[in-house]
DNA sequence: ACGATATGAATGAATG
DNA sequence: CATTCATTCATATCGT
């Protein structure tokens, strides 16, 4: 029956993935202490699960987000932790793989044709201007907002490397970078340090 | 022998993912007159036609194709849309799984310091690089595909899975095999704790 | 009818 | 952002 052992915290509901994960270390991620057995097979993979779905597809298709920049990350991994653990690499690769796949699915189905502003998502695709000011990101942007949808390609799509950098300049909002991309915001940034309570966003299904 | 009747029909192909459940094989829809007990796995799953495994597994072996491009699929499952009923997806799915298999059944095949065919592995797959450099259909990518040796696995054998107990943060990845790049940027790495100036907030869970 | 195996499908994680 | 790898689930098929 249902080896249903969600050590998330949330109902079975019916949640049809595979949701498993013994791990007795249950504390957070912490994994390094705890138990003194061995340590194996703690599932490693993050294990949505359905309220955490749901809320990512509800910014994803009701908001538009596609591309959460690292502060919205780590609202929306806050957010999340409630429905079990996560980590913001999660949200950020869950967004990008979902954006990834649609693109994808698309592309080797009905590729040929040039696609138009065919939203087909089946959802608000909201291209809402965007209000920069990640700063103060406050409540400006919610309701609807998300990241503007910037499809058309073109993008330079450079960022390799630049790890050696070593110029310690600040993440927050570089966008005196260098003027090359505007939105290369740092694509994956600092979203693993949740430092202050930021207030999530109100809109609360 | 090919206990294939004649699936591949046209039936409602409500693809989407995600299946059991409610299973819709209820087939109805005409499924024979009615009282038919025929109803025949209408659903989920595509199952491919012997035609169509001969071609795909030509293509995979004798050209050499291991991942098609968006293109290329269309055009694959175009061509073997002739056969029966099948989706890019199908073909995405095919060549993806295909490749994963051999190079897992690979792995248990020839690891250990045995080197040597065992043909005793059972289904061993032959893993003839076998190229033919295909001078059929115009396309573009045959001549090169070859397999490149790139079967450099093995040495580490690891039974099931041996991921690191560590902390889920910092290392993640960096096996320490030799060979592949040195560098490597990883998307959260370096950056999640990259407190330059930041607040700094390290693990918390 | 099961149990085992083969394989389609889905998706998290990672790399380039 | 595109592609790829690894894992896992679900089911089809076959064997006993």
């Amino acid at each position: 029956m249902d080896p249903n052992h969600d050590q998330q915290n949330q109902l079975p509901s019916n949640d049809h993935h595979h949701q498993q994960e013994t791990s007795t270390k249950g504390s957070s991620g912490g994994g390094g202490g705890g138990s003194g057995f061995l340590c194996r097979q703690s599932s490693t993979r993050w294990t949505p699960t359905s309220d955490q779905i749901r809320i990512l597809k509800e910014l994803y298709y009701n908001n538009g987000v596609r591309s959460p920049s690292a502060e919205q990350i780590q609202r929306i991994s806050a957010r999340l932790r409630q429905y079990g653990k996560i980590e913001g690499k999660n949200v950020f690769y869950w967004f990008q793989n979902h954006k990834a796949r649609e693109r994808q699915k698309k592309r080797f189905t009905s590729d040929n044709i040039n696609m138009q502003r065919s939203p087909a998502a089946g959802a608000a695709a909201a291209l809402i201007p965007n209000v920069v000011s990640s700063g103060s990101s406050s409540a400006s942007m919610l309701g609807v907002n998300g990241q503007m949808g910037h499809y058309g390609y073109g993008a330079v799509t450079m960022e390799k490397t630049f790890r050696d950098c070593g110029s310690s300049e600040s993440i927050s909002h570089g966008f005196g970078w260098v003027g090359v991309d505007p939105y290369n915001s740092s694509p994956y940034a600092l979203f693993e340090k949740r430092s202050s309570n930021i207030p999530l966003d109100p809109y609360d299904q």
